[in-house]
DNA sequence: ATCAGCATGTAAGGCGTTACATGATTCA
DNA sequence: TGAATCATGTAACGCCTTACATGCTGAT
């Protein structure tokens, strides 16, 4: 078993650009990074508590006044962490698309239910693609800074996949509409 | 909480078609589903236990001899379930791309480091691509069952992203070659 | 005879979500 | 004064993966 968190990894790759708190992972986590990975409170903290056991993060008390501030450093054996899962060539990509079960099992259906379904995804996708762009277009300008570079890559290949959805969703409209199905002739629900 | 598992709605949506043993359901998951969605038996024999308590599905022992067989057969309540699902425009996209985490945080290794993790990920994509235009093939000439519609659009949603996917994959391996990396240039570890 | 495929399940454990709980500071 | 944001965490619970455990049948 072990099935080796990958949270950790987010973290140690965000640490090793700068020292950050629980909470500036959290969001960090929630920019450019949610387009493909998300993380939440009650999965960052106990990664950082865990990581720090492990010696791989070392924290720093940085409160303010009253304000509990706790902020992390990578280690030496942290960056050997993060080297060895960049170089280990297998990658377990996840994907639960939601939308494209209701699409599969849409038959049970009017197609109009489908017609909406696809509609709904195409919507979301214009609306995040359209802030994926601007990240982009942000990156492009800067991209002598080096890891703005692979930051870009990973953002241009979130706008070329939105795009192909959209150009999907145009094309299985068109096929559904022309589509003479029974269910919708019949009205069987 | 109550974060409704969906391995019900994919038994649900397959039982809508056939009746089908425990076993048949984890093999129709891995055909076309298993591109947008995955199931094992640890996952899908509780599932089945515990819809059959709910009455949305029927079991009958179809045993042959002495082997043990048992069929699961949707009933009114299951398919009251699949419907309300399916007319639920909500839909949870879950993507969790390793490589797109690893492509992410590149920067902190030589770039051959990530020329090599995005052609070991073309190399996937690619052979995933040939199995899923086959069964688009498939499908394809059988477009008038109309469920086959269906089949096709979700496989054909696949074939583009997957296109896109390597039209990426290209793109990126020659703006990396391209970029004059200091980490490279330095053999920095 | 042996191996692949058919067939059903359980157990342990990990990972993650959601909700809850608490409190400080800043800005309108 | 009140809301938003900063900031840290815990608890309950659900879901899934992996590994294990068992046995039959058909084909080579």
């Amino acid at each position: 078993m072990a099935r080796e968190r990958k949270i950790d990894m987010v973290i140690l790759g965000l640490l090793s650009h700068e020292d950050l708190t629980g909470y500036d992972i959290k969001k960090r986590i929630d920019g450019a990074i949610s387009f493909f990975w998300k993380g939440s409170f009650g999965n960052i903290y106990p990664a950082l508590k865990d990581m720090e056991n492990q010696k791989l993060i070392e924290k720093h008390d940085t409160s303010v006044g009253g304000r509990e501030r706790i902020t992390y450093h990578i280690t030496g054996d942290g960056k050997a962490a993060l080297t060895k899962w960049l170089k280990d060539e297998h990658a377990g990509n996840e994907l639960r698309y939601e939308t494209l079960l209701k699409l599969f099992f849409g038959g049970a259906e009017k197609k109009e239910v489908t017609l909406h379904n696809i509609e709904v995804f195409e919507a979301e996708i214009r609306r995040e693609l359209k802030i994926l762009k601007t990240y982009g277009e942000n990156l492009k300008q800067r991209l002598e800074v080096e890891d703005h570079l692979y930051y870009y890559l990973a953002v241009s290949f979130g706008i070329d996949t939105y795009e192909a959805y959209l150009k999907w969703c145009a094309k299985a409209k068109r096929t559904l509409k022309g589509y003479g199905s029974k269910s919708a002739e019949q009205g069987i629900l």
